[in-house]
RNA sequence: GGCGCGUUAUCCAAGAGGCUAGGAGCCGGUCUGCAAAACCGUUAACGUCGGUUCGAAUCCGACACGCGCCUCCA
């Protein structure tokens, strides 16, 4: 069991060793709170989850930093537009953040700190900056000076000349090269302020992730991430401030998800192309959203369509329906013991046996291979398979496919709580995705019910034709009549 | 323009030199009065052209197409 992760500095998978044998700091650029969030922010919330989660299963002793940036222009704008403070537009979207991200299924990272709390580590690293000739005042602003850094723009991979022939940086009076960067902003009149050596004012972006990821993680740590579009300018400004202060290597990995795409392209705020988490939600239930995320790899751009989420709704369907199943002959012949050794199976049970013994150890090889989880989910439905397989020969339960079926159903708990699946019940959530379905349907659940009803008496007469009839004319409303041994039951199509 | 990434069957999506990925769908079967649903089975692919190799989706090169970053962004 060793773990692989892609390291965009090195553009490599490489072995994961964490600077304290056990231990695994992690920082992770969480959200400048000035909206609700989009599915962009789901994504990278769900994949640094699943992250945080596989390195806890594997064993390590975590923490898990994510910040709030609290404070920024952007959200000074909103509290402009608003006629408020920029501490109630903030106070507002982290609410809003930590409720779209519980409904999301997300553990609480260890450490979730705010920009504004820790304006004195901010300013002590920008003092140091200054002393070492990295950063230099001016009029008021304190700026990073990036020449004075050879390695500025290393994990880009880009260099100085290049960024400036397409860049449209403006050549600010106050700046000595366009390509520098605001570490403290003055204040204008009206805005918020904290006093500084340098006057009242407040931090630029970028600097707050250096100053908290200090503060709890220490000046180097293992895991660094983000999504992709934070590489540069904000992960290469974070470099420069850390290393420039401390002399010492920043992150030894960094991880970034890729981004989600509507119609193959970007979604961002500024292309006005997003959907947020809660509109989503409306709509979809969280576990399908977290499962159409983890269906592909987090480095891999994904397309966020109707279609799409049908899939993958029907996909976790198929699992749930299958747990359900296997609930079902649990609950009603409880296992007496733990698995026994293969008593006479058939092809089928042994089939499902031998998947069983491979579970853990396929889940973990993908897992540990850059956290694959779309490989993973593979592994999950091939069990899936053989157990309905399984599930429709059998005849009768004996103590020994009893606890078979035991374990198969403690896999999926195991899996799912590093992928942060299947945490209700089958059968509720099943019922859930059903009542939700039938929230969109035009025509009353009694009106349903006494056609049914209807049906199944002229069914009883042998008049089939009255009985199709009324099926058709559910049908073309979207209803789906279900029948069974049990009689008849419907569903939203 | 510079830098980087991608192109896998009808669609979504893993894989990265020889080993059934998987899901949705199609089709076939079981069930059913007939269907549907469910379950089972099954099908098919590696952008194009060259090269390396006993063997290439996989490695190398060229080309085409698509995308991203270079400006706030997850």
């Amino acid at each position: 069991m060793a773990l692989r992760v892609y390291n965009t500095f090195t553009g490599e998978k490489e072995l994961f060793v964490p600077l304290t044998p056990g231990k695994a700091g992690m920082y992770v650029c969480g959200v400048t709170v000035y909206d609700y969030c989009h599915i962009g922010h789901a994504r990278a919330g769900v994949v640094f989850d699943i992250i945080f989660r596989y390195l806890k299963y594997a064993g390590y002793d975590v923490t898990y930093v994510r910040n709030y940036t609290d404070i920024d222009d952007k959200i000074i704008n909103r509290a402009n537009q608003e006629g408020t403070d920029y501490r109630t537009i903030a106070d507002r979207y982290i609410a809003a953040f930590d409720e779209d991200m519980a409904r999301l299924g997300l553990e609480k990272p260890t450490i979730e700190p705010k920009a504004t709390d820790h304006i004195g580590g901010i300013i002590s690293i920008i003092e140091t900056l200054i002393a070492k000739g990295h950063a230099y005042v001016s009029a008021g602003d304190v700026y990073y000076a990036v020449e004075t850094f050879p390695d500025y723009l290393k994990l880009s991979g880009r260099n100085l000349e290049e960024m400036q022939a397409g860049a449209r940086v403006e050549v600010g009076d106050k700046k000595r090269h366009p390509m520098d960067f605001a570490l403290w902003k003055g204040s204008k009149p009206g805005e918020p302020w904290w006093q500084s050596p340098w006057g009242d004012g407040r931090p630029g972006w970028h600097i707050e992730c250096s100053a908290m990821s200090m503060e709890f993680l220490g000046k180097t740590f293992d895991i660094h991430g983000g999504g992709k579009d934070l590489v540069f300018p904000h992960h290469e400004n974070e470099i420069a401030q850390s290393e420039g202060a401390n002399g010492c290597q920043f992150v030894r990995y960094w991880l970034h998800n890729g981004f989600v795409n509507i119609n193959a392209e970007k979604m961002s705020k500024s292309l006005g192309n997003f959907f947020t988490i809660r509109e989503v939600l409306k709509k979809y239930d969280p576990e399908t959203l977290r499962f159409f995320i983890l269906s592909a790899h987090y480095r891999s751009p994904i397309d966020f369509s109707d279609q799409n989420l049908d899939e993958a709704q029907s996909g976790l369907e198929r699992i749930y329906a299958c747990l359900a199943a296997l609930d079902d002959v649990l609950s009603t012949h409880p296992p007496l013991s733990e698995m026994t050794e293969a008593d006479n199976l058939s092809p089928v049970g042994q089939e499902l046996q031998e998947k069983a013994h491979q579970f853990i150890s396929r889940f973990v090889e993908s897992m540990d291979d850059d956290f694959n989880a779309a490989q993973a989910l593979g592994v999950l439905f091939e069990t899936v398979r053989a157990a309905n397989r399984f599930l429709a020969e059998m005849k009768d339960a004996t103590p020994h496919t009893l606890a078979l079926l035991a374990t198969v159903r403690q896999l999926f708990v195991e899996s799912g709580s590093v992928l942060g699946l299947f945490t209700t019940a089958p059968a509720l959530w099943l019922e859930g995705i059903k009542s939700a379905k039938a929230g969109q349907i035009e025509i009353a659940p009694e009106e349903i019910e006494r056609l049914i009803e209807e049906r199944a008496a002229a069914r009883a007469a042998k008049n089939f034709k009255r009985g199709d009839e009324i099926r058709d004319l559910l049908l073309a409303q979207g209803i789906q009549l279900l029948d069974s041994a049990q009689g008849t039951t419907w569903d939203v199509k």
